[in-house]
DNA sequence: CTCAAGTACGATCAAATACTCAGATTGGGT
DNA sequence: ACCCAATCTGAGTATTTGATCGTACTTGAG
């Protein structure tokens, strides 16, 4: 955030107050500030734009809190969130990502120093768009997903960095690949000085962020579409009855680890469901309902944010 | 909170999700509802006045954020929050019972029990109307200003009455009058035992919010302007140095409390400041600057909202 | 059952807001 | 200093939202 956007925004932030706490209207607001109206229009959808404006809605839709109720029982889950489903119109994702930025806002006010840590998908880069520009000093940010792909490429969703363009804070990227191909290689980052350090904070979590990815069909499967596998290995994971992945690790329809897949070893660390911090998935959609059962069935989490629709067939 | 109204919340916040989150337009969101146009807005409309729908701006606006600052320094203050001032069209007091009923509604929400004291004033009343609609059973919600003025009328504002309106927890009315006019009411009172219990309920404070009341002039003198006393009373303390007064316990230009008014013993406890619990007074207007000034010097609350204008005044 | 009072409804219109485009301004690079 | 590109601006216009009003429906008392 340069200095002339912390300007500006500061101004959007005024003519939003204006509008929304205020209920000023525009031609109101723009006199005020000796703007023109068309100015005051641009400068409250800025506001709004740059998550400056939060909208939260104080009322638990009963039908979603009944659900986020159900789940929490039936799967011994600490947190459960579930977004109201509209049309199909509507990216079902939006709410999940609205809810968790919600979450994650509130885990980076928070004055006591922690250790945040994120892994990687789709849901989680949407999230991290959408968070509150915050200075947190105090806690650190951290990959738990390798930050290069197989052939070095930077893969799709680099979610620390976009967390940094809202949030200022310390980042500790994970240097290490999404998977390695051999032995040799997982045991060379292993002892690599920085990744051990990067461990350490990973194992000393506080809360962590994940995405839950889909393996039932070739177009669901994140890690085939983003390149990172080949069709081969597909083919391959499914036929040891991998049903879904966090951060590459690829689990079975109980939650269990399939380990032993030729030439991928994934390199997430993944922290600890089973302790009493916070182990949160953000996922939704029906082609991931199968993944989602199985991660909860296998305790890889221990909260869930999802939508109405998702959470019905969960229970 | 009757059953149907909780119905129609239901809708309005399904409706406001739609508007505010999901940011689509009354007509997508009627046909997805299977109703009229008009019906979603009033449904929209209902959400923002029933307080189902929170505006909260994500960005401290600078020179707002440096006031803060200083009045927390200068004062040596735990909580300060400076609403924007805009024009004199809009009622300065809207910002500080906004901010206001953001901060109870964080009190309200924490799962720790507390006990939540409250005074009497005409922008406590505001916040009371604008507090989120919530159930917490956890707390005790406790006045610490009589029931009841000199002549057995009801004050003027009925903060604990409002706040239950939306708020649904346990009540403790201050069943004392304002003030006593002779020792032996005064008496009978402190010995009576529900008035005894409430009292052991104040003094074992979480947290505290006041208005300050100003003295100036027999306009902005809330305790003349609502009858509670008569002129000649006014003048009286007045002459004895009264600049302020908070739940109707009257201090001088130095925050020190003035006693031996002839017939007026305010029966009001006011929680200690020293503490490190939160004793937060919500009072603005350039009217009220003197007052203000001296509750703090004289410590007599340890956290302020007010606005923009106000602040720069107090420094 | 009937009537009156109050509430809900949707059509219509006025007001407010969002978008578009063409000209103006700014700022970085040479 | 000049130029180009990018951004910003305000007028005009399209879209969306809010308010009014008369009718229809609901409710509760008699």
């Amino acid at each position: 955030m340069n200095r002339s956007k912390i300007h500006k925004n500061d101004n959007a932030a005024r003519a939003a107050w204006m509008y929304y706490i205020y209920k000023m209207n525009q031609d109101e607001i723009a006199k005020t500030m000796g703007i023109s109206r068309q100015r005051a229009q641009r400068l409250i959808s800025l506001a709004v734009n740059e998550n400056l404006v939060n909208f939260k809605i104080n009322h638990s839709i009963v039908s979603c809190q009944e659900l986020s109720l159900e789940l929490k029982k039936k799967f011994n889950l600490m947190n459960v969130d579930v977004a109201p489903n509209v049309s199909n119109k509507i990216d079902k994702l939006d709410g999940i990502v609205n809810l968790a930025s919600k979450t994650i806002d509130t885990f980076l006010m928070a004055k006591k120093p922690m250790n945040l840590i994120f892994g990687s998908g789709l849901i989680l880069s949407k999230v991290a768009d959408k968070l509150s520009p915050v200075t947190c000093l105090q806690h650190k940010i951290v990959s738990n997903i390798g930050n290069h792909g197989p052939d070095g490429l930077e893969p799709p969703y680099f979610v620390l960095g976009r967390i940094s363009q809202n949030v200022e804070s310390n980042f500790f990227p994970f240097t290490v690949p999404i998977y390695s191909s051999s032995k040799e290689v997982q045991k060379f980052f292993l002892n690599y000085l920085p990744v051990k350090k990067t461990i350490k904070l990973i194992k000393n979590f506080d809360a962590c962020f994940v995405t839950i990815g889909g393996f039932a069909s070739k177009k669901t499967a994140g890690l085939l579409r983003d390149s990172l596998i080949d069709d081969d290995k597909y083919h391959l994971m499914k036929s040891k009855g991998v049903v879904g992945q966090i951060n590459g690790v690829c689990f079975d329809e109980n939650g269990k680890i399939v380990k032993n897949i030729d030439n991928y070893i994934p390199m997430s660390i993944l922290p600890d469901a089973n302790s009493k911090k916070p182990v949160i998935a953000f996922a939704g959609g029906s082609d991931r309902v199968l993944a989602i059962k199985a991660a909860l069935n296998g305790r890889l989490v221990n909260g869930l944010i999802t939508d109405e629709v998702t959470a019905e067939k969960l229970l």
